[in-house]
DNA sequence: CAATTACGATTACATATGTAATATTGTACT
DNA sequence: AGTACAATATTACATATGTAATCGTAATTG
């Protein structure tokens, strides 16, 4: 568990989302799913797959003359990094902080909030 | 509420967080508490610290002179917009799906369990 | 008053990020 | 084979960020 994976810049992410979403797949599939969610050029959005496999968080399989993508790192680990560096960051480190925070100060309609508290009573008790 | 703060980095934060606890407060003051916790020389913290007041995300008080500094925004709402962006990049924009990843992986106390129940029970029902 | 400090202002410089354009090369058609 | 097209590779350039150092100036002290 001694894995430092690279930090992930924002639009990096969107690049990443849309290969979680399923993978391998090829740079013009990928940009055109972008596409509909963004108004990059696809040479920026070449560019930016170019960073993430530079940074070994995407893989390139260039048997075949197309070259097709897949991510290296699972979207649970990389969400789960990304939270607890953000948590530290900005709720001082806890994260029952930002919960209370969350679940006090956002929208949540009834159907979530019934779905965190199904949620919450199935978390085994006894842990500490 | 149409307020677009600014972008606040991962190293301001850290400003913005000593700043939080208490304002005004003079540059020496925020070295001398940023110290403790980080290995920034001074002029980094200052340089860091006239950043954010560039950014205008920081007043200063010229008025003496040794100056004084003070958040223009609360902590909250930075935490808010800093999460808002955060949830919709990571989380694709839902706040319970990141709740429900964090509550079901996270380790979370039994007290805190407690809590968040009883802050998810006396959340208002009929909103939306 | 001169020298030292203590602050604040200005400048520095490398890496990261956003946002592409241009160049090159391999492949497919005519 | 020559040309067009498509994919990859290289280059570009501005702003942001991390991380300071140097310069100027005002106050403090000997």
């Amino acid at each position: 568990m001694g894995e430092t994976l690279p930090n992930i810049s924002e639009s990096e992410w969107a690049i990443m989302n849309v290969l979680w979403d399923h993978s391998p797949r090829t740079a013009n599939d990928i940009i055109q799913s972008l596409q509909k969610h963004t108004d990059w050029k696809p040479k920026t959005i070449r560019t930016l797959l170019d960073r993430l496999v530079q940074k070994s968080v995407v893989a390139v399989d260039k048997s075949q003359k197309v070259y097709t993508f897949s991510p290296l790192y699972s979207q649970e680990e990389c969400q789960k990094a990304e939270t607890q560096s953000f948590i530290q960051r900005i709720y001082g480190g806890t994260l029952k902080s930002m919960l209370v925070h969350f679940i006090q100060d956002e929208k949540l309609s009834d159907k979530d909030i019934k779905e965190l508290r199904s949620i919450l009573n199935e978390k085994p008790e006894g842990k500490e």
